[in-house]
DNA sequence: CGATTGTGTAACAATCCGTAACAAGCGAAG
DNA sequence: CTTCGCTTGTTACGGATTGTTACACAATCG
């Protein structure tokens, strides 16, 4: 039904039944915005493609939802969608902010984002589809899986202090209980690996009663001058 | 309440009452995003207001509305509104929309943001993006969650007097109670680090009955391109 | 001059965080 | 299936940071 208004509507739209189906589509063309139904035929948690997406693309992710409650709202803008519409929604509206953010993504993306697969900051080389960690002199690092994921996240949130529910939110696939240090045990490794003195962390710096920041500004391999 | 939420959360906040006082602000300075009110003290629309915003400017509007019809959202998106939020809102969903409209703006503009990262004064550099701070003479001086974050605060409220209730709204992300020596313990350990004689502080002034002052002027790393 | 109020500072207590050590999964090899 | 090695979650302890209290002293006021 969305398809096929949004279709009249000039759009060229693309219906994925499932989260194996879409990324097959994502892997084959390029979208000017997803718009994702959250709640998914049971093989995959929409929150957990969103993050997906989000990993490898910049592309606008608009939500859709039946559930409509504020926290489900809060945690899928910070997972990086660009808008969450709780049902009942209406056609009209999802069309209004479809244009918003398509008209937002070109006003200031003039020069079309080559995706990014590669990051770099302080450096260091981040190749998010070869999970692979290079550090400034050329060698590659170790990492494991939960660290990648950790530092992947970091560098994509650059400059924000993320708390341990956003950390907890964006790299592990669902919220754990209510008190946990995980989230340090997780900091700790990665500083080991990635802080020249860990004693005295200069990438990672932590925020007394809040949660860490990242401090370097990453760049994409885009060629941004 | 939300300018105070947001401001807790680390923004910097600027109120207008009036359609005409907003026109002045922002004729004096820039702002990253404008969270606008549709139901206005009478003398303007909320909506031709936008639409006067988006003549001149390509500055994020969220629109916050009493009103939470269909057609009211659509025709707030359609005259050039990022976002529209309905009444009753919430302040962690205003939040997260807010950081969410921040992002999408830097994720896209990254050539544009030089930051005022960077405050300089008497000597100092301090650098707000990763929390350090250098003397004078080059070192790097070790601080405090805290110790930083006071002396953030000052330096950007420099010349004027800051009442201790000041101080603790804009670094301290919760109001405490009445009565409390919070403050000057910490003036007392940021005086240690900053100042070549605490005895006779130079920088951090106190005015007796009322609170502290910076004395230093600071500066921006972006000279005013 | 004495009383009162406000501030500087030290000392202590509460809290938060870094880290090591250990236990529990998990996958690969045998 | 078992074992081994690696990763990850949990717990505990110690150090760092921060809030609170107490006291000394300066400023203000009568």
């Amino acid at each position: 039904m969305l398809a096929q208004y949004l279709g009249e509507e000039g759009f060229d739209v693309d219906v994925a039944g499932s989260s194996s189906q879409m990324r097959a589509r994502m892997a084959g063309a390029k979208f000017d915005a997803v718009l994702l139904d959250l709640v998914m035929p049971g093989d995959c948690d929409g929150l957990q493609l969103a993050r997906e997406i989000r990993s490898g693309s910049d592309v606008p992710i608009i939500m859709l939802s039946g559930r409509d409650d504020v926290m489900d709202r809060v945690v899928g803008l910070e997972v990086g969608a660009d808008d969450y519409i709780g049902k009942p929604f209406h056609l009209r509206e999802v069309l209004a902010r479809v244009r918003t953010v398509l008209r937002r993504r070109t006003v200031s993306n003039e020069a079309a984002p080559p995706e990014a697969g590669v990051l770099f900051f302080a450096g260091w080389r981040l190749d998010v589809e070869r999970r692979a960690v290079t550090n400034p002199a050329g060698d590659e690092v170790a990492m494991s899986t939960g660290e990648f994921d950790m530092l992947h996240v970091f560098a994509t949130h650059a400059g924000r202090v993320m708390t341990r529910d956003m950390l907890m939110d964006l790299t592990h696939k669902r919220g754990r209980d209510g008190f946990d240090r995980t989230i340090d045990a997780l900091i700790v490794r990665l500083r080991r690996k990635i802080e020249t003195d860990a004693a005295n962390p200069c990438l990672i710096k932590s925020v007394r009663g809040v949660g860490y920041l990242f401090t370097a500004r990453p760049e994409t391999a885009s060629g941004r001058s």
